[in-house]
DNA sequence: AAAAATGTTGAATTATATGGAAACATTATC
DNA sequence: GATAATGTTTCCATATAATTCAACATTTTT
């Protein structure tokens, strides 16, 4: 993280921002972070194959999926498997980066 | 990305390191790449739960599921689901991140 | 505003991740 | 080195993610 300077827009959510994730919610409030985590990230597909200037049908082909494989991707704010995230978005040549930090320690994953 | 200089000790996997992702590799390389990530994951897991200072049957009692089954999470190479990461992480007190980035753009996730 | 392209939804199927139980293996403790 | 604690593996059940197909809806193009 050190020289990572490769000037980067981020797009941040709001949302998403720091919390104290060590004061546990409520089973509502958590189901609540879990769902806006996974339609984040159905956004984030469907806006890096947007940039990329992909219909769904051309996604879907890319990966070997129907379109509507990838509209729920996109739309379903259901749980998803690490694999399919790695395949959607190796599909659309974007670097996943998947990383765990405690107080003190950050561990790289991908 | 700017002022997080929260000084963090980064324990990066020499084989993740930033590959080109836009070559596509054949699919055995793929398999063992994809591999290679879950065998980290696991790891991050391991490791940790260690820190915390937790054994398999502790940390399945905080989540709810036997030991075998964080056994299972930490040496399966197998897939994963999102839902499962968060789960075990917030047990841990951890906190994941997850962000997908494009040449000059990226975008948080988590 | 028709026609064509793109995206969404529901029902059904298949594949597989989650999970428990128990027996086994490994590692620590005495 | 026996005992206890911890981790692993196998077999099995259940839940659910991945996927298709086809009909429908929405958006874009002409």
């Amino acid at each position: 993280m050190e020289k990572n300077k490769k000037r980067m827009k981020m797009m941040t959510l709001d949302q998403m921002k720091d919390k104290d994730i060590g004061e546990i919610g409520t089973q509502e409030r958590d189901k609540y972070e879990f769902d806006l985590k996974m339609e984040v990230l159905g956004d984030m597909i469907k806006s890096v194959r947007k940039q990329r200037n992909l219909t769904q049908e051309q996604l879907g082909e890319l990966i070997g999926v129907q379109k509507s494989q990838i509209s729920k991707l996109e739309r379903n704010t259901k749980n998803v498997t690490v694999e399919t995230i790695l395949k959607v978005f190796k599909a659309l040549k974007a670097n996943v980066r998947f990383s765990v930090e405690m107080n003190e320690s950050e561990f790289k994953v991908a």
